[in-house]
Parts: C-alpha cells; structure tokens; sequence
DNA sequence: CGCGCCAACCGGCGTTATGCCGGTGTTTTT
DNA sequence: AAAAACACCGGCATAACGCCGGTTGGCGCG
C-alpha cells in the first residue's frame, strides 16, 4: 500500500509541501514521471488528505485554550455534535484516565471563549470542564 | 504588515498550500508576479512557516496521548528542550491551572510511549506526570 | 524453460507555470 | 512639485508539469 518510495516521498513534503515534483524526484531518486504518478495515487487513495499552510506566531491571534471534559452520557458520541458546531474548536480527543474528552480551542477572545464554556456547559450530559488557557506555544508540529 | 490580499493568500493556501502561484493569483484578483512577491514576503517574514503534508488516518498507524507535566523549574523554557529533542512530541503548550504543560504525542507504540514518559520522568525539573491515552480522534482541524 | 502479461519506470514533447526585470501608476517624503 | 518608494503589471527565458509511447523487470502459466 505504500513502499519505501511512498515513504521518502512523504517524507519529503513533511520538510516541504510546496515543492516541485522534480525536487521531490532528485531526493528519492526516481524520475519527476514516477513520482508524479505515485503524488496522484497517494492523493486519490486517501494516504495523503491535503496539504497545509504553517503559520507564524504573528497570525495566532486570539486566545488558545484545553478544555477538559467529564460527561456522563453513555456514548461519547453524543456532545460530538454540539463540539462539530463551535467553529473554535480545532481538536477533540477521546482520552483514558478520569476525563473523558481533551478539546482543543481557539477563539478570538477570552470573552468568546468563556460564552463558548457556557454553551457547553449547558449541555445536560456534560458533568464538569476546567479551563485550561495556553500561556505559550512552545511546540507546535501540525497533524 | 498584512493586508487583505496577504489574507485572502493565506486563505487560498489553507485551502490546498500545494497549488500554482497563478491558480492563486486568480482566485485573489491579483498578476501572477504580485502574488509571488507577497509569497515570498510572507515566508521571509516568517508569518509563514512552512508548508505541511495532511496524512490520511491509515498513516496515523501507532498511538497518541496527552501528557500534562508539572513542574518546579522557574522557568518553562528549562524543560522545553528536552521535548524539542522528542520527535514523537508534537505540541507543546504552557497552560494556566494546576498543570504547567499540556504536551501532544504520536508515537508508533505503547511501549514507545512509556519509553518517552520515563525519559520525562528522568528529568530532574519534572515533578508529576499524567499520561491520557487517546481512544478516538473526534475533530481534528489543522494548526 | 520460455512465453506473455502487467505494473512500474523512464524520457521526450507540447503546454503551463515560474522568476526575473523593466515599465507604469500611486502614494509618501522632502 | 520633484523625487523617492512602493506595489503592480506584462513579457521573456527557463524550469516544471502532464501526457504518452517505449522499455524494463518481475511473475504466473502452459
């Protein structure tokens, strides 16, 4: 499903995704043809979803913070919905231990991020969340 | 230090940071050159970082997990080279509350992972770690 | 063993995109 | 008001791309 080719490949657009497929070909070693055909079959099959501009700390405006959340619905799947509409939210894990979900939000006040507690705080099966601002970004590796 | 058309390349690069400076320049309105050059700005400048490849979830083969650090260092920035040496380490947040770090991890095994959590361990500056597992990847929008 | 099949790779060709540069219009400075 | 600074445009030479025919190398089957 992916060889060693595929590998280096994708390993090549993670140091830079905007590069030409020429580029690509002299670092793996194969023709600019080859690697053309393996970028298209590795696009259409799903193995690569897209690709993604990094952003300086410049454009980070707003206010960054973990909620986490203890519910107590049976199946986590049902505050899922009500995270999917708050265009905030960038991430939401499942996660082991006394929590149950690990969200991540970024909004663009800290007056927008306590409105965007509140709703779902609201929600019924919703049982506890602590507030957890990001002071600093010290690491921050997309995907 | 960025108008509107630096906004709307950014936006066109959100959509797809693998596609023609002149693809782009058409959807902005603007001459091919033009929108080079404001690239080029943009990446020197540094409000744009880079460019990153979004994997497909069959690549997302391993484990990932959320681990919140506290720590008695009297700054944060005494701990933070040892992650940047972590690969597996993919963000890193200083956060308000009771935990002082909030630290992303994706590593190929469970094993991996306590491999990383005891080198954390190791250091002297940490005080406590709690390590949550991810089970289920519900939203998870890039950077 | 040899034959044919299939998948992957190569390289050339025409088209498209890129980088560079001079020219032009607009705003800011002196 | 002239000059300087800035951003944009468009043309030209070069580089990259997509496409296609030809070649290679593995693999199964008679």
């Amino acid at each position: 499903m992916s060889d060693k080719f595929d590998q280096l490949i994708i390993k090549a657009l993670q140091e830079d995704a905007r590069q030409s497929v020429s580029a690509i070909a002299e670092q793996v070693h194969l023709s600019r043809s080859a690697v053309s055909e393996r970028l298209k079959r590795l696009e259409q099959s799903g193995e690569i979803r897209g690709y993604q501009v990094l952003l300086g700390h410049k454009s980070m405006s707003g206010v960054a913070a973990y909620f986490d959340i203890q519910h107590n619905s049976a199946r986590c799947a049902d505050v899922i919905p009500l995270l999917t509409a708050i265009p905030e939210v960038r991430r939401c894990h499942g996660i082991s231990g006394e929590i149950d979900l690990m969200v991540f939000v970024q909004a663009d006040s800290v007056t927008r991020l306590h409105q965007i507690r509140e709703e779902l705080d609201a929600h019924p099966a919703i049982v506890r969340i602590k507030t957890h601002i990001v002071l600093s970004d010290w690491i921050n590796k997309a995907d």
